[in-house]
DNA sequence: GTTGGAAACAACTTCTGGTTGTGGAAGTAG
DNA sequence: CTACTTCCACAACCAGAAGTTGTTTCCAAC
């Protein structure tokens, strides 16, 4: 129906429109009719030599064209073969996520889209080509071949903890100053490498890390924790979330050893897609730094 | 269909965006099965509680509410009572035109359109809520009850000539020294105030201005002028053309006196809109100031 | 007046897009 | 394990939207 009216407009008669579209004029005319009627106002003056937009057809045309071309972007965007590059986050508030909206941001004409799979084997997703990248922390042995994986991004831990908790006020703390305390995850899926991470970590620093119960989302979390005397999260670095800024929460750096949680970016083993490439290679260098003496779990794959 | 998608995708369930749509569950369904097989890709994940997007769904849903968004945009614009304000011009190269895209831009918050009526009784038009206002050189006395006419600017004359002209090296020209060159100005509607304004100036100075023959557009003028070194056309100062860039063409002001085409704005007398009230005060003021000694055709009410 | 071109109208046909009714898969409670 | 619930897909059916061909009206040009 818009694709008619630009089409009229555009060559000023009704049969040539036809013609163009592959309908008959008695068709056009009908659209058009329509259009105006939902419109509730003409929007070409027709004499008898053609027809011409009106004052309204003149300012509804570009409007018109407009939403044809969203249209065919928003058709593009999941074309296969020609759509933009796909990344895989756990979830949108993490630093890869942030550094990928940052690379976007440097580099707006490279076209990129994050989504997040809820589906545990993001490597398989990325062999289907469901996606084109995925951010996690797959051990080494999981990786399954014709995919890659690059160590790109080391998020230092912190301990997220309300201003009443006892470590609210110390400038950094050990994780085995941790033990005793009781720190709480929501949201993870048990069976992830995510969870993994956290077992792994609870189990070398002698943790009780909390990592069931509902997730009700970071605002819950982050009421529960301001209100709270004795609960504490772990965040990474770089991670955003509206804190600390709101609920007056602390970030406790983690240190000696300060442990990290191995962001791995799994491809396509040969995937030469330039914005790939252009990603791997901002992230390699933009990422945020680690610091020394690190701790990270052994089944990582140290690149 | 976009927006059945982006109403289960919203809610999560088949079922409630139907409720919410006032369908039956099983013609969403049919909807979300269409726009899939159309775009070719499944956009949800179907689970026994309920459908979320699937990662091509995560990544077409911004671009649907966009679409959305785009077409209520669309309708806005020409819907009757609450819509932009319309101001016509009588080509959009011309000086006003290029005023109120200037003040369009620096007011971005302000919306308006321009349009082109093809209409002679553009007064007509205004009254009658077509267009908001007008700019015409409309003669005081043929300005109906209920319209207001506002002087808002005056555009002096120059004479656009190709670099072979005789007068393509002057400073500036008398308009009494243009009698026996010859003056075409193509495209102008007999009957029109345009027409008479250029009547009123060729008999004031006893110019011999053609204002007939077929207009195959500024290019083509410009094309004409080029090469003729006895041609010569009036622009007014401030229309935007492509030359003088292209073609060498020359721009040569007319003084003592200097014609001046007087823009006049229509609208209804009355008329509070605020746009409107914003428009003539920016054009007041920063319309290109008027030089001294001008000359301009006396039925031209003097505001 | 006549002619020719453009768009609208009328009658008919097709098929899109809705409906109701039903079935299957997956979770959930007993 | 079985029964029940929830959620979505499939089938059959039906109305009306949207296409077709044929015809009429309007208007400008000759």
């Amino acid at each position: 129906m818009l694709r008619t009216f630009v089409t009229v407009a555009e060559t000023g008669q009704f049969h040539a429109a036809a013609d163009e579209l592959g309908i008959s004029q008695q068709a056009v005319s009908k659209r058009i009719a329509a259009l105006e009627r939902h419109l509730g106002v003409m929007l070409l003056v027709r004499t008898s030599r053609g027809s011409r937009p009106s004052p309204d057809g003149q300012v509804f045309l570009p409007h018109a064209k407009k939403v044809l071309a969203v249209v065919e972007q928003a058709e593009q965007a999941v074309r296969p073969g020609s759509r933009p590059l796909r990344v895989d986050v756990l979830n949108r508030r993490i630093s890869p996520a942030q550094a990928v909206y940052r690379f976007h941001r440097s580099h707006p004409e490279m076209e990129l889209d994050v989504v997040t799979l809820s589906t545990e084997n993001a490597a398989q997703a990325v062999l289907a080509g469901t996606v084109d990248a995925s951010f996690r922390a797959l051990p080494a042995d999981q990786v399954p071949a014709g995919i890659s994986a690059e160590r790109l991004m080391d998020a230092p831990l912190e301990l997220l903890v309300g201003p009443g908790h006892p470590l609210a006020d110390v400038p950094h703390v050990r994780p085995a100053e941790l033990a005793g305390h009781r720190i709480w995850i929501p949201g993870i899926m048990p069976g992830t490498e995510w969870a993994a991470f956290y077992r792994t970590l609870s189990e070398a620093f002698g943790l009780s890390i909390d990592a069931l119960g509902p997730d009700f989302g970071p605002e819950a979390l982050m009421d529960t924790l301001a209100d709270s005397d004795s609960l504490a999260t772990l965040v990474g670095r770089g991670d955003r979330y509206l804190w600390p800024q709101a609920h007056d929460l602390r970030r406790i750096p983690l240190r000696d050893p300060a442990p990290v949680y191995p962001h791995v970016l799994l491809f396509r083993s040969g995937d030469q897609h330039p914005v790939l490439t252009a990603l791997r290679a901002y992230l390699r260098t933009a990422g945020p730094r680690t610091p020394r003496d690190v701790w990270a779990p052994e089944w990582v794959e140290a690149v």
